[in-house]
DNA sequence: TCTGGGGTCCTAGGACCC
DNA sequence: TCTGGGGTCCTAGGACCC
């Protein structure tokens, strides 16, 4: 059999690239995406990388710096940022069917069939090509495994084995050049903890865990460490998932723009929070999903003095459901049931589990009518909404504003919103 | 005093990812 | 003044059953 052949491909500062397309004059300068309510940075161009800033960092940590140096600096704009990865992954599916679509910014592309070609040539031509139907860069890396694909992508972005934004680890010279020079804590899986506990038995490098005794990475890091073992031997131990599987939780949670200090904006926030989970779980799988379990959190501030308070409570929903405005009122009592007042809360969040397909509910004869009005109605608020615009449709209870996010600086919906569609002049 | 053993299911919490 | 959000997988430990 054919040594398979994996490729992933990551687009270079994916949520930067995309506001990039839209604004040329972005190019060559510092550029940033914040995170929601203009928190921290979650994405940064190579200038604002060289500028010291940090993934994750706050932006007020860093005001100065970003005002002397003139950082461009957006609110995140996701449903621009989604729209531009459905259509990368739209470009790369001409290049194979066998496509794992991995993250918002990265897929991972199976090519063993292409083995005989040249590799690194066929991605140069995946690259140019998304480049030039979508306006976003991207690095490609190459090799039997995807931990192994991961790393090779790694060296492509770093330049380690010669430019060009592609890397092929499918040979072994080149594969050991690279797993010396890449430190253990680079390694796909391998977080802050486990790289503590590896750099204290002296595990440095990509190679060193590669060569370490399987059972032993087993003991130190569950099977998860062995199966990291194993794939950066080659030995490929994590399929590729082709066809996307269902989730298995969804939730929606938010820091709040200001302190809560009141029941009615907690109430207002956790309602809006359950209806948007609703409509996530009605877009999911073919005639969407129900939940059998809603879960509301609400707590102070971590980063502040004062009095703190954190709780949660649970409901079961049976039958479960998916309808809006049953989330909503399951959501504000269980809500009700953990407030107290005397406390800034900073953050609240609707956790649903127990994620079933509609159709697999066992319909309850009494309520049968009930709930197939519920739900054509579900239907018609989510069309009314696709059309023209989140929210446009909603619930009452979900109307106040004071508790809501910032977003001081944010892009328009270029590729989603008709008014925002930028026009040529020519 | 002595008071089994083994299986399953569920949940909470840790670690990691993007 | 100002510190993200939404997922996954794994394990340990408790409840429960025979």
């Amino acid at each position: 059999m054919a040594p398979r052949a994996i490729a992933l491909v990551d687009c270079n500062n994916f949520y930067v690239s995309c506001e990039r397309v839209f604004r040329p004059d972005l190019e060559g300068v510092p550029v940033g995406v914040l995170s929601n309510n203009d928190g921290c940075f979650v994405a940064r161009s190579s200038e604002l990388k060289a500028l010291g800033v940090k993934m994750g960092q706050p932006l007020f940590e860093v005001k100065d710096l970003v005002r002397r140096h003139r950082v461009r600096v957006f609110s995140s704009n996701y449903v621009l940022y989604g729209d531009m990865s459905q259509r990368v992954t739209e470009c790369l599916r001409g290049f194979t069917p066998a496509l794992e679509n991995y993250s918002i910014d990265e897929s991972f592309l199976d090519l063993s069939g292409f083995h005989g070609r040249d590799l690194s040539a066929y991605a140069s031509e995946i690259r140019s090509t998304v480049k030039m139907w979508t306006g976003i860069p991207t690095c490609i890396g190459i090799a039997s495994s995807k931990t192994l694909a991961k790393l090779a992508n790694h060296a492509a972005k770093k330049s380690l084995m010669g430019e060009g934004g592609v890397c092929d680890l499918t040979h072994e010279g080149d594969r050991e050049q690279v797993l010396h020079m890449v430190p253990v804590e680079e390694v796909w899986g391998i977080g802050r903890r486990s790289a503590e506990k590896l750099n204290m038995l002296g595990v440095k490098t990509a190679a060193d865990l590669r060569s370490m005794d399987p059972r032993q990475a087993r003991k130190l890091l569950t099977v998860v460490g062995e199966r990291l073992v194993y794939e950066l031997r080659g030995v490929a131990c994590l399929p590729l998932d082709l066809a996307p599987q269902p989730v298995k939780g969804t939730a929606v949670t938010r820091s709040f723009g200001e302190p809560v200090k009141t029941w009615e904006p907690m109430r207002e926030a956790v309602a809006s929070y359950a209806s948007r989970a609703a409509e996530k779980l009605r877009g999911q799988g073919a005639h969407g999903l129900a939940a059998e379990s809603l879960q509301v959190f609400m707590h102070t501030s971590p980063f502040r003095s004062g009095p703190s308070y954190a709780n949660a409570a649970t409901v079961e929903l049976q039958p479960p459901t998916n309808d809006s405005f049953a989330l909503i009122a399951a959501a504000t009592a269980a809500a009700k049931r953990i407030w107290r007042e005397g406390f800034q809360f900073s953050k609240a969040g609707v956790v649903l589990s127990g994620l079933v397909p509609v159709e697999r509910v066992q319909p309850d004869l009494l309520q049968a009518a009930d709930r197939q009005r519920g739900s054509r109605l579900m239907a018609a608020m989510d069309a009314v909404n696709a059309r023209m615009g989140r929210d446009t449709l909603r619930s009452a209870a979900t109307m106040g504003r004071a508790w809501r996010m910032r977003q001081e600086s944010r892009s328009p919906s270029y590729t989603t919103r008709l008014t925002d569609v930028p026009v040529v002049r020519a």
